[in-house]
DNA sequence: GACAGCATGTAATGAGTTACATGATTAA
DNA sequence: TTAATCATGTAACTCATTACATGCTGTC
């Protein structure tokens, strides 16, 4: 009885599954396109998840000629079915956003101007990358139906909030450059006026939410 | 010659010595109110981390008696001042972000509506918390100062980024609330008038950034 | 004088990344 | 026919989380 549990990425691996059947380099390929804005993971994952659902019986390996060389297919069962199902119906974690440019902006009174302008340029060129990408598969999208015609509900969804984020993040860059394009040094500055403006419109925003939300 | 490298992690802690000494305990209460926005970490690495800088001499450490116990206290050294700065000065790598809940929503057509509904919710909650807390640590900046009120130009940039996502996080779990709410099931529908009119929105968003923008 | 919770850590385990390896196919 | 790159994987190692352990402090 093997006692081996399952991560949130296999549960990811074996949706993916559930779609379709997949090689493993298949997986890569179409994660980049999906799953990635969510939760990305390293290609050596989805070489490994899969042989972890073959043995717990949640997917079926086959082997399968391609051109000269064999590849093998994985393809999800019933009980991987029925796991997915019970899956989702647990719920889910929370988000969690890693920045490391953020990192840089926290400590930006250790280094220098250019520095910070550095990482601030990185997020807008992420953000503007990441939206020109979306942007082209949404047009895909609305001209070809792309690969998964019938889960066109889902996808738009997940589209509009992702690219309001990285929309949010690019107009956040060019704020932030301007901001900091007018500072003398990264030090001490403290409550500047541009500060207490900042931080005026946060603590204003949304004044409808409780500060102790009803649990 | 110890050849031990330093992670993200490593610097983001070594950044959080720079400001002033801590204890690793201190270290865990103080990430919960800046770090965890951008670079969230087990408590365990903030025990861990601090020795390893000690090692590579960037920090030192003392004992010190805290009542009847000892505690550790971690401070800087030149040379992890120097490292910092150093690191400061690399390009820092892309944000990253990990939503479970959209996974949840990814594979919505696998289960239930109420599954899908649930996951939603997590993230308007979520958000609603999360903007709550950052509002009310706001309101006291703006009070009290906070415990470093010459870092206010740093800390209000990086709270009206974040006060941002979380504002779209929300707004977005209402509509997808709505959304869903008018679906008869959740698979198979594939590209209805809402899906078509999301992704149209997101094809047409920001027209003035090119799709394969100069590197 | 017991119990809750704060303060200070350690250990075991698992997840994830980077780097490597290698065969097949295509274009120059 | 070489070089590039596509396709398919494996191995070593680090990072991170979860769970545990334990002493102190205040309070009822």
């Amino acid at each position: 009885m093997a006692q081996e549990t399952l991560s949130t990425t296999s549960y990811a691996v074996l949706g993916m599954l559930a779609l379709r059947p997949w090689s493993a380099y298949d997986l890569t390929k179409q994660m980049r396109r999906s799953l990635d804005y969510c939760w990305p993971k390293a290609e050596s994952v989805l070489y490994d998840e899969p042989k972890r659902l073959v043995r717990l019986g949640l997917a079926i390996s086959r082997e399968e000629p391609n051109g000269k060389r064999i590849r093998t297919v994985y393809e999800i069962s019933d009980a991987g079915r029925q796991a997915l199902r019970a899956w989702l119906r647990t719920p889910p974690g929370p988000p969690r956003f890693e920045f490391e440019p953020m990192l840089r902006l926290v400590f930006a009174d250790q280094g220098s101007k250019d520095d910070v302008l550095q990482a601030v340029a990185v997020m807008g060129k992420w953000a503007r990358a990441r939206l020109a990408e979306g942007r082209a598969q949404c047009a895909d999208y609305l001209e070809t139906g792309g690969p998964f015609p019938h889960r066109l509900h889902l996808i738009a969804l997940f589209a509009r909030l992702y690219a309001d984020l990285v929309d949010a993040v690019d107009r956040w860059a060019a704020l932030a450059e301007t901001e900091i394009g007018g500072w003398p040094s990264t030090s001490s500055l403290g409550m500047t006026d541009s500060a207490r403006r900042l931080l005026e419109q946060v603590a204003a925003m949304r004044p409808e939410i409780e500060t102790r939300p009803a649990q």
